[in-house]
DNA sequence: GCCGTTTTCGGCCCGACTGTTTTCAGTCG
């Protein structure tokens, strides 16, 4: 789907007019068209091929032809003229957080500030406090926000950088002849960020000349890194995936190296390097060619180890002591816990998404829709959440093969009160409660809310606990061990959110978690139909967290998690 | 740039909250 797309393009020509000072008009109705795309839950490119743009209100000509025109030519040319217009840098000034359009338009005025060292300086000469509006936290905090992107800088989320993958791999096949393409690497292991895009091929060996020239003259090579006959490394960006210029290997394998091939690039260096320090101790050649990476780790007495382990910490040793967790798969998952509907800011309709989770095969969903003080997303108001419990409650004699569980996503606020009073949660079969506010907050204030939410009877779920955004926004400062904690006694899930933009918790807390004996929920927090199919994320990281099913509360027969609601309810009131 | 007409151009602006600054830019989903 190109929507997200052309929904980030509008938004950048609106913030690019505001920087230019042009009709603000014109800008807020980019804005608008850009949250009128947001809002289709169909794929965008469909609706123009059957004429159904005109149909939506806020789309005009002028927008349905830019939208035709990136259908044919992959981009839009005003959008083009715009970026023309303006130094490169400011586009990554957009991304510095704490810092908008208007103010990017005052300090490229004043002070001819127009890339992140230039503003870097400014902070560091004091020139840019001597602006209206910015003072010394306000330098503190941008100071710290271009920290945090140069520190993110060519790294994807995994969803991304499959798409990457997936584009690479799409032009090496319509180029060459190749058997078989593996996407490996990071993504192959689950990572939830992603340097290098790692692509592993089977093929005869004198086809390898042919396809190693085909991935260097992919569109959206940079540079050559480094190349021998086997193993390419390139840089490589494609602006409809993503801004960032990220490294791309190729690994040619033939059939009589194929597993092994895979095997060293689909591990941390430091797994092999384990399994090297292995071999030699038993006199075994890892690099001999094997038919399988199974038959591989046999010869060195070992069980398989999925890709999503082979982190190069203590998995070889739990595997020689036959402790390898089994870990959940995708299959294991029974319900999705955290959904959003149209009465707040979903896209889907309820009945839509109820079938979706019945062809996923799901025996219960929670519709958790958001609670009032989420003004911007439509939040619900305790009358209108009672209404919806009524619907969700009518629509389970509609669907006798799936358990429609009437949930909320509700607001914590910073002293940990809860959006809605207890007698209303109290009627909910299942409770998801999250942060959405306060985001620049002190630890203790961090910690404090999420503690007290914790200790409420109803509260079922904190969702994505932390509330990064991956490369874009930094998490709570949490005393993890302590949350972990206080989940585990008082009854609570902790989400493992699985929106590749989130993935939280991360996989290194996920694990504290299930050595800490805390439940864990993977939900997909979905926004529309298409989002319930991101649970293989939230699977990813729970392999990465060494999770079971056992770990899992939506991996649980419905009955068993009806249990686990009654339970903190009975213990805690 | 779109809407809704006074059919040729005027009116439009997600909204509550925060933090920094002293009136408004940035943020949240």
């Amino acid at each position: 789907m190109i929507n997200s797309r052309i929904e980030q393009i509008f938004n950048q020509i609106a913030d690019l007019m505001e920087i230019l000072g042009q009709d603000s008009f014109v800008v807020n109705h980019y804005r608008k068209t850009a949250r009128t795309i947001h809002r289709i839950d169909a794929d965008i490119e469909q609706l123009a091929m059957f004429g159904q743009l005109k149909d939506l209100n806020g789309l005009g000509k002028a927008s349905i032809e830019k939208i035709f025109e990136f259908i044919d030519t992959g981009k839009i040319q005003k959008h083009q003229d715009l970026i023309a217009e303006i130094p490169f840098g400011i586009l990554d000034l957009l991304k510095v957080r704490g810092l908008g359009p208007k103010s990017i338009k005052l300090i490229y005025e004043k002070l001819n500030v127009y890339n992140l060292m230039g503003l870097k300086n400014a902070i560091a000469d004091g020139t840019l406090m001597r602006l209206p509006g910015f003072g010394k936290t306000k330098a503190q905090n941008l100071a710290k926000g271009i920290k945090f992107i140069v520190a993110t800088q060519g790294q994807l989320v995994i969803s991304k950088a499959i798409e990457m993958s997936n584009y690479i791999a799409d032009h090496l096949e319509s180029q060459t002849t190749i058997e078989k393409i593996i996407p490996a690497g990071q993504i192959r292991q689950g990572c939830d960020s992603i340097d290098t895009v790692s692509i592993v091929t089977l093929a005869n060996q004198q086809d390898f000349p042919k396809i190693i020239q085909a991935f260097i003259t992919c569109p959206g090579t940079r540079e050559i890194i480094s190349q021998s006959p086997a193993d390419v490394e390139i840089t490589f960006a494609n602006e409809n995936i993503s801004s960032k210029i990220i490294k791309a290997q190729l690994h040619l394998a033939t059939a009589d190296n194929l597993a092994n091939i895979e095997l060293i690039n689909s591990s941390t260096p430091e797994h092999i390097n384990q399994l090297r320090q292995l071999a030699k101790q038993n006199n075994i050649d890892l690099d001999q060619n094997a038919q399988t990476q199974q038959q591989i780790y046999q010869r060195l007495n070992l069980p398989y180890i999925e890709p999503s382990l082979r982190q190069g910490g203590n998995e070889i040793e739990l595997a020689q002591k036959g402790k390898l967790p089994k870990v959940v798969q995708l299959a294991d998952i029974k319900g999705d816990l955290h959904i959003h509907s149209p009465a707040s800011d979903g896209r889907t309709p309820i009945e839509q998404l109820v079938e979706t989770a019945i062809e996923r095969n799901y025996q219960y969903i929670a519709i958790t829709d958001h609670s009032h003080s989420s003004t911007i997303a439509n939040g619900l108001s305790a009358e209108r959440l009672l209404g919806n419990i009524e619907i969700v409650r009518k629509l389970n004699q509609k669907y006798p093969e799936i358990a429609i569980l009437a949930g909320t996503e509700v607001d914590i606020h910073i002293d940990g009160r809860l959006d809605y009073p207890d007698e209303i949660l109290a009627q909910l079969d299942f409770v998801v409660a999250s942060v959405h506010m306060t985001l620049d907050c002190k630890p203790s204030q961090a910690n404090k809310h999420l503690l007290k939410a914790m200790e409420n009877p109803y509260v079922n779920c904190i969702g994505h606990p932390t509330t990064r955004i991956i490369h874009a926004r930094p998490p709570l400062p949490l005393d993890i061990d302590r949350i972990i904690k206080q989940a585990a006694e008082t009854g609570t899930a902790l989400e493992i959110n699985s929106n590749p933009f989130r993935l939280d918790l991360k996989a290194s807390h996920g694990r504290l978690a299930v050595e800490a004996g805390a439940m864990l929920a993977i939900n997909t927090d979905a926004h529309s139909k298409a989002n319930l199919h991101l649970m293989k994320f939230g699977i990813l990281t729970a392999q990465r967290a060494h999770a079971t099913s056992a770990n899992i509360i939506n991996c649980q027969p419905l009955e068993t998690l009806k249990k686990f609601v009654q339970a903190k309810r009975d213990r805690m009131i």
